[in-house]
DNA sequence: TATGAATGAGCATTCATTCAT
DNA sequence: AATGAATGAATGCTCATTCAT
């Protein structure tokens, strides 16, 4: 009787190991290799789950991209919208070790994905994806409507990602207090 | 006599080279040989100007800095420090080519820097410039006065990288219109 | 299960193609490329069982240092000293193809000692070995005794590998009979 | 009016050079650029010098068994041929910087000799010059005759020669004196 | 004569990928 | 499923050589 083993969770293993290698060196350091041994395995194990480099790097930022979905609170979870909102751009910023890897490895998907098409569009929908999610949400506050929703939530949006690219390369001057605070001053004048 | 050559500029010229590469198609695609072949040399001719091409890469990063700086208004050029203040944050958005270029090698330097501290302080250290030249507009136009003026900066700097970052990898979203609105957003009622 | 490959007497084998290499044309000719090619694998395969050239280097010197060892005669195979003292200096002597190749590779180790600690030592290690080996037969055949004992053998050495230099670069002039007739005029008046 | 330059003199300054540059650092580290600079020049003008690289080790070799010749006693200013013997066979043992130099130089060309016919009889004529200067002096102190004046000589270089090999790798073991001493000890029952 | 910029081939080395076991 | 040996192409880099000045 063959092993048994869990595909996806086998291929999940893989890419947090290409994701620690990614975050800790760079993606220069993340050689298929060194991806295997991170994870505890060898190269050739490795092709039994990825058939190349490009589908492990594509999977790792995919699993990246989730996990970070994941870190928002569920709907369901949260009564107040207001909390859901800021709960949700709290995420995008690198608040701990677990949201810097996350933002590390979505800048090195980002430098890949000049002149990989594919990669661009992993991208460009998971922003897509978040900004629908944080207009709901200012729609459902009655921030604002329609157009107006959006450009908030782009606002918003931008506000995070903009303090979370400083807070990424200067540690020393943005301590989480001090990231949350700069946050808290986009959306406190707006009640939320 | 030897055939004079201008050292700077040849350095400059194999910078641009390298810039456009990895805007158009990755750090991975920056090779030395496609380097020199880009600025119309071969391998051993970039050593001369290189020792390494860690050096080059630094040096592309750097002239990519630099170049940005450079699109800034002269100060003496501008009398109205608003209008200024407008103009280098507008400098931060990929409004041409340009302008796109020194982000994505911006994208491609914080990649790198993971794993290596030089880098990261290069890119810390521009962030930090930036974040001074823009809290001294910031007080020259009496929006507000010593901490207070150095956060505002920084949400201004947020802002504007934050749609940055959105309209890098979603052109098609993000028209130039588009960006100088989202900016005009947080600006307009500043006064500016 | 993966293919069984004995590492050490690969190792060896490929130690051994360097050293024909070597021999045959110098230490200049004994690229990754030719000495895997010699060995009829390629260079990927090399980096298997060296990490470096220099390590490839090393072992080469030393399989030869090793190989010039197991020509001399064994201990317990011969029951007269005086034999085994000529014959370890017999061993010190390009007589065949074989020991021209040890001496061509101990030149090679000499020459690229120079700026080499290590490899330096590796040479003076084997020498004080060989000399406290003709020491202890000096000593058995009773030619001699402490200091004096040394001092012979030392002596002996530098007859055979005088001998040895001037035969390995003009072998018309050194037939082998000739080369054991220059040690025999050492031998002889001692009794050997 | 050109700068006048003596050819040979500038020949032998670079030959130095390159002798100084493998004796210190092995014959790896005799770059022509490093040859230059170390004789105080650029490559290109090097390249007046020599047609190639190959004619610089040439005339590099040569140069250094010159040198080694040098060192011998003139004849008309010995009386003693015995004195003159045995000077001949110290100026064969690295007993200061400048015969360790020529030492190594010779360990380089006979490593470099390997593959190289020419560089082979360079080293094989220098060996035939000696040995006929060596029997020479041994028929003129009447030691030996004939054949045996020529067996005779061939075992005194050997003797010398097989010191100095094992004084260059093991210097410690291996000062002057000592050398001197081993070197005695085969001349002293000859009378010399 | 001399410079040093430029070439281009060759090197050691790394690595994704394949495959027999 | 898993191993790790082997491949071969590509990379960074070095260097002898050429040449315009």
């Amino acid at each position: 009787m063959p092993k048994v083993v869990d595909v996806d969770e086998r291929r999940l293993e893989l890419a947090n190991a290409a994701a620690r290698l990614i975050a800790r060196a760079g993606i220069g350091a993340a050689t298929l290799r060194d991806v295997a041994a991170e994870a505890g395995l060898t190269t050739g194990a490795l092709t039994h789950y990825f058939a190349d480099k490009r589908e492990l790097l594509l999977h790792t930022f995919q699993a990246s991209l989730d996990g970070r979905r994941a870190l928002r609170p569920h709907r369901s979870a949260v009564e107040d919208p207001r909390a859901e909102l800021r709960a949700s751009l709290e995420g995008a910023l690198p608040l701990d070790d677990d949201r810097r890897r996350h933002w590390m490895v979505t800048v090195a998907l980002c430098a890949e994905a000049a002149g990989d098409a594919e990669l661009a569009a992993v991208q460009r929908d998971a922003y897509r994806e978040f900004r629908r999610h944080v207009t709901r949400l200012v729609e459902v506050c009655r921030l604002a409507e329609g157009a107006g929703a959006e450009a908030l939530a782009e606002r918003l949006i931008a506000a995070a990602d903009g303090v979370a690219l400083q807070a990424l390369f200067d540690p020393a001057t943005w301590p989480p207090q001090r990231q949350l605070a700069a946050l808290d001053a986009v959306l406190s004048p707006l009640g939320v």
